[in-house]
DNA sequence: CTGTTAGCGCTTTCAT
DNA sequence: ATGAAAGCGCTAACAG
């Protein structure tokens, strides 16, 4: 059914001349004569030939493909990220293979080993959950690699991030100045870097105003509305003194929007709450979600230009921290 | 810096066997000695061995690559989709090469003709833009493809697609069934074959009432939610007495929400929207947005497995419909 | 059960 | 400016 394709040998023959002169029209190099090439050209052209990149891959070790590893497509965070990430790749005339890892670590490593068989020039590793011991290791057969929000040093990998840490302390700081004393954190995954570190940065605002935290007022949860829902519901329910907040990404300040305002707590009047991330989402609920934010575009951007410089062996730079912004909006009171 | 890679044949001759030998084990080939294996697994785990699947590409003639070409990654709609499309490819031991096509034309050529350079075994191809005349021929050099929301003859590719004609029309239709006549359309990319459809449907209701749409009351513009906002504001200032928006998707009925918001009209009082597709946002803007849902996972899913299925010379289907939801929320009265 | 010989479609030398 | 020969790393086909 599928007639064998055209190949470079058939283009040859039919043009009268080698397959070397061929490749080189197709690849643009300047010792051909212009009839040749136009000959050439043309023969392309009836014949439809389109050059396999598979066997130009097999001899040149270059795929011009990219891996993107990241826990999840459907999650906007990542999928704005892609969008930067595909859009630099594209111009550069790199295409983007794309591995969802599910969140799941196992798949996370199958999809590195993956990526290695099918020779991708570079990589683009997306909050990984994978411990360094082992990661590092899986990371060392690749030409280049980029990390977003997550440490590495700089001859293991490039670094696009946010700074956790600042967007952590920033959130429960506003919460403290504007009277909120006992704050709750609704952390992400124990696993995370981001996770730890805006944790971190939250209670280090507390301590900077002679306050603790309490453990108990500390829960970790995936990234995920639903489960920041259900932290939210029991966490309100058992100890209703709490009047702030400060939640790992958007998706789970929704999740805690919607639990308060089913248990009847008014936001921002009882309880305050502060997102991460600015997704689209934060905008339009009801009350919209007071947050920290960063342009995801210009993240995956910025990791694909970063990769490109790594992998052409300039390391411009080993790390690009991208300073959140707190945004405030109605799901928190006012100075 | 980079030593070269170790392949098939220095684990041959560690091994002291043939490459085929190698190759035999890599591959799970069943005429082997379980010794022989063992000893070549051994010096595979230790050289750390990874097959190069460029080369196995070259001769096989598979790259257990499907491309999926997209408009836009950034949009929910796609990225959930991609989920469900990703993870059935993830599944069958095939990987997803995205291509974004960031709503261009140009674009979209670009990306299937790259596809076709990569060899990849088959496309899943969603809201094409391109003129039919001009798409299918660059189709048929694809094993196998499926398009998404967009018809085609089954020689062609295999089509997943919502069933766009009665969705427009169970939007306009209940509108009208709750008293509103007035019915405008934010009716998407002209270009858009859903679009096009989805217009239909409400048209149609509205003849089935004796009711004539009114061209002055149709806009067609991109599927964002800035373009809903524009078209809304400047629609509903020159025509007051509009009490109905039938809009292509949620993104832009959320714009057109906020336009009403903006211009003082209540929602659902004044003005009833009715959105399409059920993205998160819809379901937490204020008020809620009633719309027609689907499952864009299951979607993308759907999609993956057919394609598989023709990949592989079976045609089970060449179609399948699948039937939006009305789900009633804020943005329209009651029955 | 294992090895040998070709060859996938292209580019890279090295000639001419 | 063009061609011939070799080889990228692997598997298919055939021997043995």
């Amino acid at each position: 059914m599928v007639e064998s394709r055209v190949t470079i040998a058939d283009v040859a023959l039919q043009a009268g001349v080698s397959t070397q002169t061929v490749s080189r029209v197709i690849n643009n190099k300047a010792e051909i004569s212009s009839e040749t090439r136009q000959r050439v050209l043309d023969v392309i052209q009836r014949l439809g030939y389109r050059p396999n990149r598979v066997a130009r891959s097999l001899v040149t070790q270059q795929t011009f493909t990219i891996g993107l590893v990241i826990p999840d497509i459907a999650n906007p965070f990542f999928s704005e990220l892609t969008r930067g990430a595909e859009d630099v790749a594209w111009e550069n005339g790199y295409n983007v293979l794309l591995c969802n890892t599910v969140e799941k670590e196992e798949r996370e490593k199958a999809s590195l080993h993956l990526l290695e068989e099918t020779r991708v020039d570079g990589v683009i590793l997306c909050s990984s959950r994978i411990d360094q011991n082992e990661l590092f290791p899986l990371l060392e057969s690749f030409r280049a690699v980029v990390m977003v929000n997550r440490p590495a040093p700089a001859r293991v990998a490039g670094v696009v991030r946010i700074d956790d840490f600042e967007g952590g302390f920033s959130a429960a700081n506003y919460l403290l100045r504007v009277g909120r004393q006992e704050l709750a954190f609704l952390a992400g995954p124990v696993k995370s870097f981001s996770g730890c570190e805006r944790l971190r940065g939250g209670v280090e605002a507390m301590k900077a105003q002679g306050l603790l935290a309490d453990p108990a007022r500390t829960r970790f949860c995936p990234p995920k509305r639903q489960a920041g829902y259900d932290e939210a519901i029991d966490l309100l329910k058992r100890d209703p003194a709490i009047n702030g907040l400060v939640c790992y990404n958007d998706l789970v300040a929704v999740g805690a929007l919607q639990a308060c305002t089913e248990l009847g707590r008014d936001v921002p009047g009882d309880v305050a709450i502060v997102g991460f991330d600015d997704i689209v989402l934060s905008r339009v609920v009801c009350p919209p979600l007071s947050t920290l934010s960063i342009s995801k575009v210009q993240m995956g951007a910025a990791a694909a230009r970063m990769l490109l410089d790594r992998m052409q062996g300039r390391e411009e730079q080993d790390e690009i921290v991208m300073k959140p912004n707190l945004v405030l909006r109605g799901s928190t009171p006012g100075l």
